[in-house]
RNA sequence: GCGGUCGUAGUCUAGUUUGGUCUAGGACAUCAGCCUGCCACGCUGACGACCCGGGUUCAAAUCUCGGCGACCGCACCA
């Protein structure tokens, strides 16, 4: 039976498909198959590689080069503390107990919970302790009333040992929004110190699942892009949003979630704003940005929607989140990218941590005059009463309120500071004017957040296509990871050299072009298809005879004929979208 | 991690029930040659597989145990 055959029967979905032509054609395979393979770890070939790159650098063009984010790139793998400070650590290990009798697992903190043990308690416990606790409390399998084994705290981040001392813990990132918070003194210098500003950076993460399932939707190893973007609280107008204040958000509401119904509601950026359904402009206006770049990447708008996340389901950093999902064939709704408002939490975080100052210094418009009561020990005085605890006496002194020590030496001439009397002849107390010409704050911060693995996913489904039995893989121009191919119609005659000839040219004008002499022309373009090459160039015996080449278009089959000369400028104005294929040249009938 | 189903060339599969005739068959793809004047033509040839490891047996693709992997369900998914 051929695969063609089986993929036109109904049973036979999509992923199926996609994955075996994946497998076979060089996009994507499950790694280390030789050695049995190991799960949630994918190989991208020849022709994913190239797709993937050109999803990535649509993000690139959409959000660096339009609106001037910056890209930053860092390690995989950060010290300990990093993770500590970021609250993972503790969110991504979860006790766990299992039932000796039935195998089932419970989380042990959700057990004593039920016992009116806190959450926050029941987290900070040991394993050693949260035995006690369940044995104390005579907690048995909830299922079955069997006895558990013992408590495990499940990590699902890769842990691993920085150098030869076992002690310098390090983790694998889960993300990789970390590294632009933990780098951003030196992203907001390079930014010449100017808010907003928005950080993206594209790279592996690693997140050791349970069971990965589903081929490239959940993996161990995958690749993310995190966009941190940082504003000023009090400023946060969005001045982009009149580019997208009309596109329509479909979102899943969680008021609507509550009612058990999967209703969106349509609504442009501007009346989710206005109706505080999205209470920031640079989230609705990132939300909008990744629903045309999925656009752009083949998913329509109707197959696209936006979740609203409960209270639980929300990440320990995030107030306000919505998951961008696209409907795949096999598993229904699928996240492609999350939108979360993540306020100052995580640098306030790594501030805390470090110590390292995160704040960021923004001036008034207008200096404001502050008048303000200072007192000043007079050390002439104090020091040879006090001695050497002059210094201890002026410290403790400048503890206390000014207002407070005026008022005392108003009314009693002197002011106990612990034990020491200080008289009001000791301290000057005067009146300063002070301008104030600016104050100190952490940015807040909204957040998109890309898988890569599952865009590219999304882009194979949605630019999978059968036409008279065959396989068309149909990707928008823009991303094709083959944009040219170049075809003698026969291997003689010179077709061959011509068309080799055209290849090189066209290759040196910066397209990705191939050339294909092998098997009749109809199985190249058959080939050329199922790989989504764009166009195909076929050499004839005419362009022997007067330079012109026929273009194919392999979405509508149809071909043009252009002259080699004009080939240049014409696919570079088509792959910017800027001519249509019909403009290419000179319409053939079909045979 | 549990339960179910499953694992044969690049891909899809026949064979497994009932161990031997399997030196493992086919289709498509790939490569070489011939042919071929625009959509997987044809012919000839080539390449190429029983997931890994133990056990039972005279004999294992087939039975059995363990491992690994895949899909589905449960759980998990910041």
């Amino acid at each position: 039976m051929g695969s063609e055959a089986k993929c036109s029967k109904p049973e036979c979905d999509k992923f199926v498909a996609v994955n075996e032509l994946a497998k076979r054609r060089g996009f994507f395979w499950s790694s280390f198959e030789i050695y049995g393979g190991s799960g949630g770890f994918v190989t991208y070939g020849p022709l994913g590689t190239r797709l993937k790159q050109n999803i990535e650098n649509k993000l690139r063009e959409l959000f660096v080069k339009k609106i001037g984010i910056y890209e930053m790139e860092s390690s995989v793998i950060a010290p300990g503390k990093v993770f500590e400070a970021s609250g993972h650590v503790d969110h991504f290990k979860e006790p766990m107990v299992e039932c000796q009798n039935c195998k089932g697992r419970f989380r042990a903190d959700h057990l004593l919970e039920e016992k009116g043990i806190s959450s926050a308690e029941a987290e900070k416990m040991t394993l050693a302790e949260i035995k006690e606790e369940l044995e104390r409390h005579g907690i048995v399998c909830p299922d079955c009333g069997g006895p558990f084994g013992e408590p495990q705290r499940f990590l699902t981040m890769f842990e691993t040992t920085i150098g030869p001392y076992s002690g310098a813990v390090g983790y694998g990132r889960p993300e990789a929004a970390q590294n632009i918070f933990v780098e951003f003194d030196r992203l907001y210098t390079a930014a010449r110190e100017r808010l907003p500003f928005g950080v993206i950076q594209i790279g592996h993460a690693l997140r050791n699942e349970i069971s990965p399932r589903q081929g490239l939707i959940r993996l161990r190893e995958f690749t993310i892009a995190d966009l941190e973007f940082f504003f000023d609280p009090e400023e946060p107008c969005c001045r982009f949003l009149g580019e997208v204040e009309n596109e329509v958000l479909p979102i899943l509401l969680c008021d609507t979630r509550l009612k058990e119904c999967e209703d969106t509601t349509d609504v442009t950026v501007r009346e989710a704003l206005d109706r505080k359904i999205i209470q920031n402009e640079w989230q609705a206006f990132f939300m909008a940005q990744a629903k045309r770049l999925l656009v752009e990447l083949g998913v329509p708008a109707e197959k696209q929607r936006f979740i609203e996340k409960l209270t639980w389901e929300k990440a320990h950093y995030s107030t306000q989140s919505f998951d961008q999902e696209v409907l795949v064939d096999r598993w229904g709704w699928v996240e492609v990218s999350g939108h979360a408002y993540r306020t100052d939490f995580d640098l306030a975080s790594h501030m805390k941590a470090s110590g390292a100052d995160m704040t960021v210094y923004k001036e008034y418009p207008n200096p404001v005059e502050k008048e303000e009561l200072v007192v000043k020990p007079i050390m002439a005085k104090l020091g040879p009463i006090y001695k050497g605890e002059a210094a201890k006496v002026a410290a403790l002194l400048a503890k206390v309120p000014a207002q407070e020590v005026t008022d005392a030496m108003e009314k009693q001439g002197s002011i106990m500071v612990e034990n020491y009397q200080v008289f009001s002849e000791q301290v000057d107390i005067s009146r300063q004017k002070t301008t104030v010409r600016g104050t100190r704050f952490i940015p807040h911060v909204v957040e998109p957040s890309f898988g890569c693995d599952r865009l590219f996913y999304v882009a194979l489904e949605y630019a999978y296509g059968i036409k008279e039995d065959r396989v068309v893989m149909g990707f928008p121009r823009s991303i094709a990871p083959v944009q040219v191919g170049v075809y003698p119609l026969m291997g003689k005659d010179g077709l061959d050299t011509k068309a080799c000839q055209i290849q090189n040219m066209l290759a040196n004008e910066g397209f990705m072009a191939e050339f294909d002499e092998t098997g009749s022309i109809g199985r190249r373009y058959a080939r050329a298809d199922e790989a989504g090459v764009q166009l195909g160039i076929t050499v004839d015996y005419d362009t022997l005879k007067e330079d012109t080449v026929t273009i194919r278009d392999r979405d509508s089959w149809q071909q043009v004929r252009t002259a080699i000369k004009d080939l240049p400028a014409l696919l570079h104005d088509y792959f910017y979208g800027k001519k249509a294929f019909k403009e290419l040249g000179v319409l053939i009938k079909s045979q």
